[in-house]
DNA sequence: TTAGGCATGTAAGGCGTTACATGATTAA
DNA sequence: TTAATCATGTAACGCCTTACATGCCTAA
């Protein structure tokens, strides 16, 4: 999903701040996408010429020279073109992982590396199972419940092989060289 | 992994053409990543200037005119490369799945739209399946065979949570609509 | 007073997609 | 003969990252 209807679909919830936009969607949404400030900040400014959103800057007398803080907030607009935006995405998805792609070659590899690839997947992905199991099931709504609880899938059966077969694949691996 | 380095590794192993390496990331390869044809060609030239390559056009006297089909192999230095280049990969992953960006904020679509989605996500899922269980284990390398085996775990608790916990979830969703 | 978090933005460049453009070969 | 597959390439554009640039506020 696009960064722009991704932000306009977050907006549609409640308000947010540039800077608060990016530190949710890289905590809390962080299964579902992230996002860099770099692209964050054009996004919101695209959207808000477009008519999708309205920026309302914190007037502080003091500091005229200063930024200042941007609560923007989705228009009618913006809620019409995100629920159009939406139905045109389908089920097919675009894959390009380093890890997976590093071990299909990891014969160009030392035994030793190909156990530090997997040690580090399998702490993130230990890391990412905590996060998922902390947040707060009862309080979402079905949708980012069900895309929660995909995800922890995932995440489960990734620790599962790489703790059963892939580790017998890796001591195979191992002894072969 | 860079297209240009994925290609690399591909031809570390036996020559091709452009088209051929193609079509082998686009089905053999799938699990790992994809490929246009607009991103293959220059990468291949790149490769070619950068010497990591070299491209071997078969002259036909008939069609001088025709582009002529080249065979790619990969130069010592290019090997090289591909050593250095793999060990600087990590585990990390970037994560942009519209599948789940699209049920996170599935309250904006109609029960059967959602259950559109999910269906083709499933019929995806299946698809793959039936792929990865056709692929010959036997002949490949353990570390092409780990690739493979944690993508198919990962497929599978796909599946698995779609018919399970997931369908109870649209079920949910459905009512409540 | 200084480190870290809050806050916004720009510029250059990387990596990719889609669409376009061309032509040869092969099997129904 | 016509459709599919083989075969290579370019051009425009999209979307993102990294690095840079600036400045405020607050707690140790």
């Amino acid at each position: 999903m696009k960064l722009d209807i991704f932000c306009l679909g977050i907006l549609s919830e409640r308000n947010y701040s540039g800077y608060e936009l990016h530190k949710l969607i890289n905590t809390t949404l962080s299964h579902l996408r992230q996002a860099s400030f770099g692209a964050l900040y054009p996004a919101l400014t695209r959207l808000q010429v477009k008519g999708f959103v309205h920026g309302a800057t914190e007037k502080n007398e003091a500091s005229k020279d200063s930024l200042g803080k941007k609560n923007y907030s989705i228009t009618e607009s913006g809620r019409i073109h995100f629920r159009t935006e939406l139905q045109k995405l389908t089920a097919a998805e675009t894959i390009n992982s380093d890890f997976l792609a590093a071990l299909h070659f990891s014969n160009n590899l030392s035994a030793a590396d190909v156990g530090i690839l997997i040690d580090e997947r399998l702490a993130d992905l230990n890391k990412k199972q905590r996060k998922l199991l902390k947040a707060p099931i009862s309080e979402i709504s079905h949708g980012q419940r069900m895309a929660l609880r995909y995800t922890l899938g995932q995440v489960n059966a990734g620790i599962n092989f790489l703790k059963g077969e892939g580790k017998a694949i890796q001591t195979a691996m191992a002894r072969e060289n």
